[in-house]
DNA sequence: AGCACGCCGACT
DNA sequence: GTCGGCGTGCTC
């Protein structure tokens, strides 16, 4: 391809303009240009001189050839922050498959609200005399816009340049008028706002235990010999994470480098953020999903300039434009919050990998319960493993109890309470101690089990569950089996074989109808929708005003609740039996995560898992507490079936408004896939191409959905194979069909 | 954001 | 008629 056009999106904090614009590239710049570059560019009528970024090179104009401009030069040696963004937006869009726009859109944070770090007010500068005199003098010569905005001024000394341009409608030219005449001033107020501002400074310093110390002295002495590396701290709930965190911040610190904390998106507690503070004072600044886009702004902008050197927030926290990051922290690594859903769908692991390369910075990753991803690298030695196994927040690990409910519906019992639950909730409820109910809610998508035996319906070719759809099907996400829906067991004949469906709503009814004194409170997807519902549902419950908590993944995870000394799991497999192979870690992490709910405080808790099947290996792990136990298990799975981490995997979903050109297109592709061919690649060990398969959710907005999976162990092959199925669509000029790509998707489609 | 263009009322 | 302010729309 021959280099002769580039888009080009324009250094301007406007969203006219926040789209690629057209130019020509001069010959001699041909060779060098690329993505991802920086340029200066004429732009508008009067060719001012703009700052630009390329975001495309072309060899056909796509716009009327006899208009464009040509670049006016490369700016190299730019302010070396932009050039690490350029570099990550790259990555991103090399990795994840996006377009150069959509990945400097991940990476520039919040361009279009720039008018929101600068609050402009306009102030009227003359005596209230001369304003008179001006006045009369607009008037008199109909200046009628002049008048209007110098009549509000003599009212209101100081005016909102929004309100000025907004509700009286004068445009920018006026006030520029009226500035030169010395009449009015524009005034430029910086509003760096901290959006939780805090000097209280009774720092308490918690002593730490020799294992916390041996991690802190052991990365900073790392960082110290430019042996910077990733690190994993596998801690259990309570082991003082955080502590270990503070104190590396605080190292990193003191050696002139900045730190960003990423947390999951809705684990920030009030809590934790309220020891940053005290830490690091007005050091620190958080991101999160709350705070205006402007505010966002604002803090990238201090990180900019120096004025922050620790930020605190989701994913997105990794794109803070600090100078010279030294320490990247990851706490709750294992969540999938940490992989975007949009475009590109990057992972924030892998990302912040990339970044602590970049600026020579050490990546410390934190979980309770790691994702096999990370376990595995450590277990490879790519990654360095910390293990805190002591509980420092006070209270013994609990006493888990697992409820067979298969047994429970032989003897009778076809309650959503086990007896063993409504024994130790009748005995909370009279020693006044709190209970939570954690329903697994994940499993809803309609998998088929029976209610006797616990058989599952599975996928002869896949090892997953089968999902009932209209009209009597079960069908295989991955392979596109089907078979039609049974009515009796083919395991043991039993006719209590159907999809489990109960929501938060009918335990809380039950809960009612059996304990009509007990002040429960509900939080799930409805009664959270409000915005702060959320921290006011757990606020309460902490403050003692009920005694049931019932609820999905959201209340197993932050807060504290020294008097929860009962953990219940209604259905602790539901989660299982979801067609993904990904079940078993999440149903593990999941089950982990509520145990571990259960006392934290001075009092001893114990945990109740009601399961149909006892036996399985997750939910036998999880009530062990055996972390390790399960992960031998779990990795020898995917080994067998090349799944993630072992095996990288590339979802190619299409989306396509006619289903027959949908899955024409899909076997299309998905032969091209199965052509690529790695030179190196062992006989046994070839590119792995699964489906295509009409996807769980088949239609959706009466758009068809296809996918079709790639295994591969390399993680460049299917880069390569990647550009290759972009290559191919974007020959093919697809109208009415879509195609997307994602790495090693937390979702399955 | 900034600049040009076209509309509309005032005044030599 | 023309001058100049004022809103509107476009910028490769």
């Amino acid at each position: 391809m021959e280099k002769i056009y580039a888009d080009v999106i324009v250094d301007i904090a406007h969203e006219k303009v926040d789209r690629p614009f057209q130019y020509r590239i001069p010959v001699d710049m041909r060779a060098i240009i690329t993505e991802g570059m920086c340029v200066h560019v004429p732009f508008g009528a009067g060719n001012k001189l703009l700052k630009g970024y390329v975001t495309a090179i072309k060899d056909t104009p796509d716009f009327d050839p006899e208009r464009i401009k040509e670049i006016k030069e490369i700016i190299t040696g730019g302010v070396s922050v932009e050039e690490k963004q350029m570099h990550l937006a790259a990555f991103l869009k090399r990795n994840y498959g996006s377009t150069m726009i959509q990945a400097l859109k991940t990476v520039l944070p919040a361009k279009q609200s720039v008018k929101a770090l600068e609050k402009k007010t306009v102030k009227l500068l003359v005596s209230d005399k001369r304003a008179e005199e001006f006045l009369w003098f607009f008037e008199k010569k109909h200046q009628t816009a002049r008048a209007r905005l110098l009549k509000e001024l003599m009212q209101n000394k100081e005016l909102p340049y929004l309100l000025v341009t907004g509700k009286l409608n004068i445009s920018t030219p006026t006030i520029k008028a009226l500035e030169e005449q010395g009449i009015l001033s524009i005034e430029v107020e910086n509003m760096f706002r901290n959006p939780v501002r805090i000097n209280d400074s009774t720092d308490e310093r918690k002593q730490l235990s020799t294992s916390q110390q041996a991690i802190v002295d052991e990365v900073l002495t790392d960082f110290d010999n430019d042996k910077k590396g990733t690190y994993l701290i596998h801690g259990i709930t309570g082991s003082g994470k955080t502590e270990v965190y503070m104190n590396l911040i605080e190292g990193i610190l003191l050696r002139g480098r900045q730190a960003i904390v990423l947390i999951p998106e809705i684990a920030l507690t009030y809590q934790t953020l309220m020891r940053f503070y005290k830490r690091f004072g007005n050091r620190v600044s958080v991101m999160n999903s709350t705070l205006s886009a402007g505010e966002k702004f604002d803090q990238c902008e201090r990180a900019k300039r120096g004025e922050i050197d620790v930020i605190i927030g989701p994913r997105s926290a990794l794109f803070t434009p600090f100078p010279n990051i030294g320490l990247i922290i990851m706490d709750e690594e294992h969540e999938p919050s940490y992989k975007s859903e949009g475009t590109p769908k990057y992972h924030a692991r892998e990302t912040a990998e990339e970044v602590a390369r970049m600026h020579g910075a050490s990546l410390v990753l934190g979980s309770a319960t790691p994702s096999l991803e990370a376990y595995y690298r450590a277990k490879k030695g790519e990654y360095k493993l910390f293990t805190l196994t002591e509980r420092l927040t006070g209270g013994s690990l609990p006493l888990v109890h697992t409820v067979d409910l298969r047994e429970e519906l032989k003897s009778g019992n076809r309650s959503i309470f086990s007896i063993k639950l409504q024994e130790l909730m009748t005995d909370r409820l009279n020693k006044k101690q709190q209970i939570m109910l954690f329903l697994n809610r994940r499993g809803y998508a309609g998998f088929i089990s029976c209610r006797s035996c616990g058989h599952v319906m599975k996928c002869p070719h896949c090892d997953v569950s089968l999902s009932e759809h209209w009209g009597g099907r079960l069908v295989c996400h991955y392979c596109g089996y089907e078979e039609p829906a049974v009515k009796l067991c083919p395991s043991c004949g039993s006719k209590y074989i159907s999809g489990f469906k109960a929501g938060t709503q009918q335990i809380e009814e039950k809960v009612k109808a059996l304990y009509p004194q007990a002040r429960v409170l509900r939080m799930d997807a409805d009664t959270t929708r409000q915005k702060e519902s959320y921290e006011k549902i757990l606020a309460a419950f902490a403050n003692r005003e009920a005694d049931i908590l019932i609820g999905t993944q959201m209340i197993v995870k932050g807060h504290d609740f020294p008097n929860v000394t009962l953990v219940g799991v209604l259905a602790a497999d539901l989660s299982l039996s979801v067609g993904d192979y990904r079940a078993g870690e999440r149903t593990f992490q999941l089950l982990t995560q509520a145990a571990g709910r259960a006392g934290r405080g001075e009092l001893p808790g114990e945990v109740v898992i009601q399961t149909y099947q006892p036996e399985n290996p997750c939910v036998v792990h999880a009530a062990n507490q055996a972390y390790e136990d399960f992960y031998e298990e779990e990795i020898l799975y995917r080994e067998l079936l090349r799944y993630p981490p072992v095996c990288n995997m590339m979802a190619v979903q299409i989306f396509a408004k006619d289903e027959e050109s949908g899955a024409r297109l899909s076997e299309e592709l998905a032969e091209l896939a199965k052509s690529f061919k790695d030179p190196t690649e062992r006989a046994d060990k070839g590119l792995l191409v699964i489906g295509p398969a009409p996807a769980a959710i088949g239609k959706v907005n009466d758009i068809f959905r296809f996918v079709f999976y790639v295994k591969y162990e390399k993680y460049d092959t299917l880069v390569e194979v990647k550009d290759k199925l972009e290559e191919k669509a974007s020959f093919l000029q697809l109208k009415n069909e879509i195609v997307q790509i994602d790495f090693n998707p937390v979702n399955l489609f």
